[in-house]
DNA sequence: GTACTAAGTAATAATTATTATTATTTAACT
DNA sequence: AGTTAAATAATAATAATTATTACTTAGTAC
C-alpha cells in the first residue's frame, strides 16, 4: 500500500489504488486498463474518477502520461527514460540511457526562449516478434 | 500543386489537397485543422476521408503523425527533427539538431531485439509567453 | 479516347474516448 | 467527534474516431 508521501494531496482510496496499480503494472496501461485494474478492488469506482485522477496525478508529478498513436497511456516510472515503440504491433518498452538524457539536456541548453524541464526520446522501429513474421 | 512523386499511390484530389495543405501549413495541425483547411478548396470533402487519408499518408511515409497531450497532429516535415512542447499552453515547435539525432541513432545501435528506424526527442518545458504570466 | 476494375469518397451511423454536471460522500483538520 | 472543502459516483453530454455502404473516380488495358 502507498504511503502518503506528498502532502497537499488528499489520499483517497481511489487515488491510492490507481497509484498502486500503476506502480505494479509492468508496462504502459491505457485509461481502460487502469479502470479494469482498479475495479477489481474498488468495484464501484467510476471511469470519470479514473480519468480525473490520472490527470490529477500526472499534474502533481506522481505519474507520467505517454502518448502513443493517439492513445493516452500512463506510467509510474519517474526515472528519466526513453521509449522503444514498435510501429508494427504498437508495443512500448522503457529504455534507460542516462547518457542520452544528459546529451539531450545539454542540447536543450541551446534552445532560446524556452526553459526545458525534461526530455525523452522515442525510438521507432520493428520489434523482434514483428520481424519474424 | 503536388506532383505524383510516389507511385503505388492513387493521387486523388483529396489526397493532393491534404498533402498540399500540410506542406504549406507552418505547424502541427490537428485532424480538425486539416479538415477546415482543405474544405476551402474541396467543399464537399468528408471528415472521414480526411481521417483515412491522414492515416494512409502517414502509413506511406509521406507525412508524420505526432501525438501531443492525447491529440493527433500531422506534419509534412520529413527532415529528422525534434519537438519543443510547452506544458503550459501546449504549443509545439520543431527543433533541428543533427547532432542529437546522430547521438540517438548511435544509442539505438545498442538496443537488442529491436531494429530502430527513426528517433525523435521531445523537450518539455515552459515557453517564453507562458513564463511571463 | 473508351471501357474496366480496384480503390477511394461522401454521407451517415456507430463506436469509443473524454469531459461536464450534480447530489452525495469522505479525508484531513480542528 | 464535528466541520468543510474537495472528491466521488452516476449519468449526461460532447468530442474523436471508425465502420458501413452505395456511388464515383484514377489508372490501366484495350
Amino acid at each position: 500500500m502507498i504511503k502518503k508521501e506528498a502532502k497537499d494531496i488528499k489520499y483517497t482510496n481511489q487515488r491510492i489504488e490507481i497509484l498502486d496499480f500503476l506502480r505494479k503494472f509492468d508496462g504502459h496501461p491505457t485509461v481502460e486498463d487502469v479502470y479494469e485494474g482498479v475495479r477489481k478492488k474498488l468495484t464501484r469506482i467510476s471511469k470519470a474518477t479514473v480519468y480525473k485522477n490520472l490527470r490529477f496525478l500526472a499534474e502533481k508529478g506522481l505519474i507520467k502520461e505517454v502518448n502513443i498513436k493517439g492513445v493516452s497511456r500512463f506510467e509510474a516510472n519517474l526515472v528519466p527514460h526513453h521509449h522503444i515503440i514498435c510501429i508494427g504491433c504498437g508495443s512500448i518498452t522503457d529504455y534507460e540511457s542516462e547518457d542520452l538524457t544528459d546529451y539531450s539536456l545539454k542540447v536543450a541548453g541551446d534552445i532560446e526562449n524556452f526553459e526545458v524541464e525534461s526530455t525523452d526520446t522515442n525510438f521507432y522501429g520493428i520489434c523482434k516478434d514483428c520481424k519474424e513474421e
